[in-house]
DNA sequence: GAAGATTGAAGACTCAATCTTA
DNA sequence: TAAGATTGAGTCTTCAATCTTC
């Protein structure tokens, strides 16, 4: 990109200026929206479960699927404990596979997930929809979902289509 | 499928995939550096920091510029800890400033980081830069480039004024 | 009193081992 | 034997309290 920089320059490099906006405006985006979670007495993982859970049909989702879908890879056990000690979820058995779980969100999550969301939303609408022009938001948008695909084959099931792919790696 | 969303419909909003997407592709992205930095006996944070040490003046920072420039908000003085211990720091007393300490990057810090850096670069270059067309990336990273100096005012030094803080979180 | 940094305690995450069921 | 889920041990992070220096 730049030829005045020397090739034995790897900390100047602008790969690294990329990777470090990126990062920048994720983590900064992502700190408004967890104060907000956080006065609501949720953390953002437990927010991130609860909001799948209130995406999936019946409010349910396996245990592995969670675990799958989120971040957390093996920490959901623990999670869901925290979240059904505080009424927000249940543990379901799943009929037809005795050594699966379900994680059902309660109508006390659902009610409240319905008081925070308002609020994230606006926040989202702040900090990263008004910032851009529409254009630009599209583009932007555009560029997020090819390298969605390109990092997480198959992870585009659960946001926009219903439709479960069976998980191959 | 294509039919209206009932406004009343939260759990479905478009703003909640904006933000989904996001948060996959960043996550993502960052998913396929951890495991080349883990394999060179790193985690992120500790790669972060040796990062901002190597392209500081010096290769030094006092404690709490890293803390304020990291996510690791009240941790930093362990994470120091676990890289002095493993030789690729050193702290050093700040002369102008008794109370403050800077976290100096070694000799063999900065192999570490010679050894890891040619790697990390091509893992960016494929999961990121190659992903999208030149203009569509330089659109990419100015969307970014504003929503970083709306949510971290300040942390674009050297470039251009500091944006003054929102009133409101 | 306030800022820079460290410490202890509590909570959360990760990894491997374990248990049950397919 | 493999998959879904839990458990225990160890590590890391967070929060408030503490100590030193400004």
């Amino acid at each position: 990109v730049s030829h005045e920089i020397a090739p034995t320059d790897l900390f100047g490099d602008p790969r690294i200026t990329a990777m470090g906006l990126f990062t920048e405006a994720f983590t900064g985006v992502t700190a408004k929206l967890a104060t907000q979670i956080v006065s609501h007495k949720l953390v953002m993982a437990e927010f991130e479960v609860l909001l799948r859970l209130s995406r999936s049909p019946g409010g349910r989702l396996r245990m592995s699927d969670l675990a799958a879908q989120t971040s957390l890879t093996s920490g959901i056990t623990r999670l869901i404990d925290r979240l059904e000690r505080g009424g927000l979820v249940e543990r379901t058995a799943c009929p037809s596979d005795r050594r699966g779980l379900f994680a059902q969100i309660t109508d006390l999550g659902r009610a409240r997930m319905t008081a925070v969301l308002p609020g994230h939303l606006e926040l989202i609408e702040t900090w990263l929809i008004d910032l851009l022009e529409p254009d630009e938001l599209d583009g932007f948008l555009g560029a997020l979902r090819k390298i969605r695909d390109a990092v997480r084959p198959g992870a585009s099931a659960g946001t926009t289509e219903p439709a479960p792919a069976p998980a191959i790696q």
